[in-house]
RNA sequence: GCACAGGUGGCCGAGCGGUUAAUGGCAGCAGACUGUAAAUCUGCCGCUCUCUGGAGCUACGGAGGUUCGAAUCCUCCCCUGUGCACCA
């Protein structure tokens, strides 16, 4: 007797926005013999614990690993601790500098702090590969690089891209998928997900299983997420994140700046629509009958409701329209304490208002604010402003100010 | 170790003794247009101060030097790549 759902339904949720299994029958095998033993299949997942603010992009992967959670199998998110004291080359053009011991513990912390909205925690094995790769001696690590050569390593793209146009790569950069391949021996996994940017590296845990003369791990890929820009992969570096800890409004914000292309992405990997609903909402827009910026508002209410509930996620959705569609003033914008000491112009109650703006941090610097304003992109009260020195009536102040798309309240005292 | 080629603003990449924060491209920001999308067009795109007219400061791997003047010439150093050598 089993607790697992049947095969075919489990295949469904899993395959649902997977960019590549390796290989699917396999997979299929394996949970058909997990259902008839009753045995949970180990699922794994590493994270580098250097990107301590968690973005939508890491949580496609997050989310295929709650749905085996879901299904009633292990998932065991492992900390990289000792791999990224080397740090993943994979996508790079430039070596990664190692990260301090202190870094990758506090790192882990809160990694594991935003993880946890999306697995559940009781369900969760957590695990450290320091505990095993830390321990491994230098003859145990050659036999183990014994198994790749050097012409295998240079079939990653990276590297190759790399050695190709004279960049360097250093000898230990060589050494991670290595180490990723030996996680997934010493915890005995079934499958294992990556995004398809780590196809190489996962490949290396089936390899090295096979040396090791356990069965060869599922290799399950997730697609990339791109970014606001829709080029680029999501990533906090690029600027073109949402991160999960961002307030309703940022978040709803950002969501509906996507493009109309890429929100059938996001509706597939973000969203738990299953695939055939996504595809109905996409002819729905093709054919004309439904308006693209509907459904988008749909999905950024969605996502929104996922991070911070239904209340917030419908409260950010009336005032977007308000602000952005009617072009009004948008009743709860942000609010921005400002000593007036930092913002003090020549005459009493005046105001520098390039100083505002970097105050309220819709700046980055006095020149830039100043180019701005001579650039007529400010807006204070609803009101174009061309002078830099503004005036207010009595101290403790309130003045909305808008520097493009984004608008704050300053609250002068 | 030797030889050669390189190290320029967020990135790519011109400049190779003389206006000028430094051609151009990408990215970014703002304006117009829209649906805060895309595409397109326009402007901006080192920092600080400023009564907006301006003023000052910092920048071309690092340190010195030559020169009235250097990203551009010289010396030393650091870093990267390639080839050779070395691997007793």
């Amino acid at each position: 007797m089993s607790t697992f759902l049947p095969v075919d339904e489990q295949m469904d949720l899993l395959q649902k926005g997977a960019a590549e299994i390796i290989r699917v029958s396999d997979l299929r095998e394996r949970l058909e013999e997990s259902r008839k033993t009753g045995r949970p299949l180990r699922i794994k997942a590493g994270f580098d614990p250097t990107a301590p603010d968690l973005h939508l992009g890491h949580t496609v992967l997050m989310r295929k690993l709650s749905h085996f959670q879901q299904l009633g199998h292990t998932v065991i998110f492992l900390v990289g601790d000792f791999t990224s004291l080397i740090g993943d080359p994979t996508g790079r053009n430039v070596t990664r500098k190692p990260l301090t011991r202190e870094q990758i513990d506090a790192n882990a912390e809160t990694y594991k702090a935003q993880v946890f909205k999306i697995l559940d925690e009781k369900l969760t094995e957590v695990r450290y590969n320091s505990e095993w790769l830390g321990k491994l001696g230098y003859e145990e690590t050659i036999r183990l690089t014994a198994h790749f050569t050097v012409s295998q390593m240079l079939e990653r793209d990276d590297f190759s891209k790399r050695f190709q146009a004279e960049q360097p790569i250093s000898l230990h950069e060589l050494l991670y998928p290595v180490m990723q391949g030996y996680d997934s021996v010493a915890l005995e996994c079934d499958v294992e997900l990556g995004g398809t940017d780590q196809k190489f590296n996962l490949l290396c845990g089936r390899e090295l299983q096979r040396h090791y003369g356990q069965k060869p791990q599922i290799v399950l890929m997730t697609p990339i997420l791109e970014g606001l820009d829709g080029v680029q992969k999501m990533s906090k570096s690029l600027g073109n994140a949402i991160g999960i800890n961002e307030p309703p409004a940022e978040m709803y914000g950002k969501l509906m700046s996507i493009s109309d292309d890429l929100m059938w992405k996001y509706w597939v990997l973000l969203t738990d629509l299953k695939q055939s609903e996504v595809d109905a909402l996409h002819a729905e827009v093709s054919a004309g009958k439904l308006h693209p910026m509907e459904v988008k508002k749909r999905l950024a209410r969605t996502i929104t409701t996922g991070f911070h509930g239904e209340a917030a996620a419908l409260s950010t959705d009336e005032n977007w329209a308000r602000m952005f569609q009617q072009k009004g003033q948008s009743e709860d914008l942000e609010m921005v304490p400002v000593a007036y000491a930092d913002v003090a112009g020549p005459e009493p109650n005046q105001i520098r208002l390039p100083k505002l703006l970097v105050q309220m941090g819709l700046a980055a610097s006095g020149a830039e604010a100043n180019r701005k304003i001579t650039e007529k992109a400010v807006k204070v009260d609803g009101e174009v402003v061309t002078a830099a020195l503004l005036s207010v009536p009595a101290l403790p102040a309130q003045v909305s100010v808008r520097l493009g798309k984004r608008a704050k309240v300053a609250l002068i005292e």
